[in-house]
RNA sequence: GGCGGCAUAGCCAAGUGGUAAGGCAGAGGUCUGCAACACCUUUACCCCCAGUUCGAAUCUGGGUGCCGCCUCCA
């Protein structure tokens, strides 16, 4: 397999360190806010190439942090009267949400800032006592010169790097301008502070990642080197080059032997970001498109590479995903899953596989992961339904339904008061759709409804659909066209799609 | 100003020296009670100029345009 590594900008054969295990880590979101579609795509690709090692055989060890100390959560936190911790843990929650929903696979580590305090003050301890660290006024600098490595993933030296930097925040506390906070003072923060042989304060962003990688690697493998550290490519300056500079000063090894970057999610020609408010949450970008089209969408294009954010564009995601779910819908009746929505083939299922076309679809992903070409390789190769349906779920696409995540609710209650269903005879039914409906609103407001209860949930759903379905074909049959045309047209509006067939009764699909 | 990336059909997107994959949308058709789904057919002088070569979207040089990072950011 090869990879990009932009520790040195060149295609590169991808060994691990150590022969048949990976460590990889990637970076995770600050939680303050809901999450946008450009975190969505950053946890895709990233799920991805887990999953892809998985599959190459590779022991993953796979670690995505979670930051839920800084400044944008106090500060919002303040707004809203609320105690910041609260705030962080809300919104990891709809983090977690937002990923389920997407089908990302959990890391294997997901640390959180403020439960390594202690490893991140005797980090920046060390960083001090062998002199790449300085302390003032409460305050810790790390001091760019101490790394003659520094700006090497930036591609710049130091004196680059102070050209043109009138961005840079004034401060005549740092020895030198470049200098970046390990430790800020906020003394007058106890409650969103922690005590540090500096006084009260906070960390700096960047060394929770060097301290949660070292700390994490030392104790499961005794090493200090990660074989993939990854993230979005805006991340590259400051971050990771700052993080590239404390580990190896602490520990004396590179902090990672592969660094793969993201491209960034466009939105009108410009990056989509928080701070130009021009983004879309996840969850907004999930009420109109299936889980599965945001990560065709992803995929569609290779993941260095921006990719531009547009309605058609997700209506042409999802326009194509759903031709080739629909070439395999069939096929998947025989196929079982997990409860993680991974695919469980029988010997036998395995057997029947295409196996030039998995080494040709390997070979494609082998390249630096070139999705584009291996999606063009499934619509090549529609009529080898197992093994699409076997390819496709290495891509992480959840295979067990393609429905909208939110539609289930408002669905059924579509259902509920379709006026297909309003006669006497069919009084039964909506009886059994409105308990079925309430028992939805239940689970939601135990607020910890995962896909797995959705999906318990739609077993129920379906039998009442497949009620209507025979009043349908009853009434087809009876040349009543005008109900079974009312019935499709109602189920509809619920975002219920119906297939019908010359040999065999109708079938449905979410929409 | 420094560094990096990108430019291929209406839209998205592969292709890295041998004569332009794939998807979406559009058009025509088959199927259907009507639809949906599916299927068949159909759509490109590869940003510009110069060079290397028997041959370039692909390599070299020079332009032009767009974007990212240098401040928090996936």
């Amino acid at each position: 397999m090869k990879v990009f590594n932009n520790l040195t900008h060149k295609l590169e054969a991808f060994e691990p360190i150590n022969s048949g295990t990976v460590t990889f880590y990637s970076c995770g979101p600050t939680v303050y806010d809901d999450s946008h579609i450009g975190h969505a795509r950053s946890a895709i690709t990233w799920d991805l190439l887990a999953r892809y090692l998985r599959f190459k055989g590779y022991q993953v060890t796979w670690i995505r942090n979670i930051t839920n100390v800084d400044d944008k959560i106090i500060n919002r936190a303040k707004e809203l009267n609320i105690p910041a911790d609260t705030l962080s843990r809300k919104y990891t929650y709809e983090f977690w949400n937002d990923m389920v929903s997407l089908n990302v696979s959990w890391p294997d580590h997901e640390p959180r800032a403020t439960d390594y305090i202690p490893e991140i003050i005797k980090f920046i301890e060390g960083l001090i006592a062998q002199g790449s660290a300085y302390a003032v006024e409460g305050d810790v600098y790390f001091s760019v010169s101490s790394y003659s490595k520094y700006g090497q993933l930036k591609r710049q030296t130091i004196s680059d790097l102070k050209e043109g930097n009138s961005r840079l925040d004034p401060n005549n506390k740092k020895k030198d301008q470049l200098d970046f906070a390990l430790w800020k003072a906020f003394p007058n923060e106890p409650l969103s502070s922690f005590n540090s042989p500096w006084g009260l304060g906070r960390p700096g962003w960047h060394i929770e990642c060097s301290t949660m990688i070292e700390t994490i690697l030392k104790e499961k493998f005794a090493i200090s080197t990660l074989d993939i550290h990854a993230g979005g490519d805006d991340l590259i300056f400051p971050h990771h080059e700052n993080e590239c500079a404390q580990s190896e000063c602490f520990t004396g090894k590179p902090l990672a032997k592969y660094w793969l970057h993201n491209g960034m999610v466009m939105i009108n020609g410009t990056k989509m970001s928080k701070s130009l408010s021009n983004y879309m949450t996840i969850k907004s970008v999930l009420a109109k498109f299936k889980p599965n089209t945001v990560r065709f969408f992803c995929l569609q294009t290779h993941y260095k590479k921006q990719i531009n954010f547009t309605n058609t564009a997700l209506q042409a995601a999802e326009s194509g995903f759903d031709k080739l779910f629909n070439a395999i819908s069939e096929e998947l009746k025989n196929v079982n899953f997990d409860s993680f929505a991974q695919i469980q083939l029988s010997a036998a299922q395995r057997a029947s596989l295409d196996e030039d076309l998995i080494n040709r679809f390997i070979e494609i992903l082998d390249n630096d992961l070139a999705t584009p070409q291996a999606l063009a390789l499934l619509f090549e190769n529609l009529n080898k339904k197992p093994t699409v349906i076997y390819l496709l779920s290495i891509l992480g696409f959840d295979l067990r339904s393609n429905a909208k995540e939110n539609s289930l609710k408002s669905l059924i209650y579509s259902i509920a008061d379709a006026k297909a269903l309003s006669t006497a005879s069919h009084i039964d039914a909506i009886a059994s759709i409105k308990a079925a409906a309430t028992s939805f609103d239940n689970l939601t407001e135990t607020n910890s409804i995962t896909q797995e209860e959705i999906l318990i949930n739609k077993s129920g759903l379906d039998s009442m659909i497949q009620t209507l379905l025979e009043l349908r074909e009853k009434a087809r049959l009876e040349k009543n066209f005008e109900l079974s045309d009312r019935i499709r047209l109602e189920l509809e509006k619920a975002g219920i799609t119906i297939k019908d067939f010359r040999d065999k009764p109708s079938e449905y699909s979410f929409t």
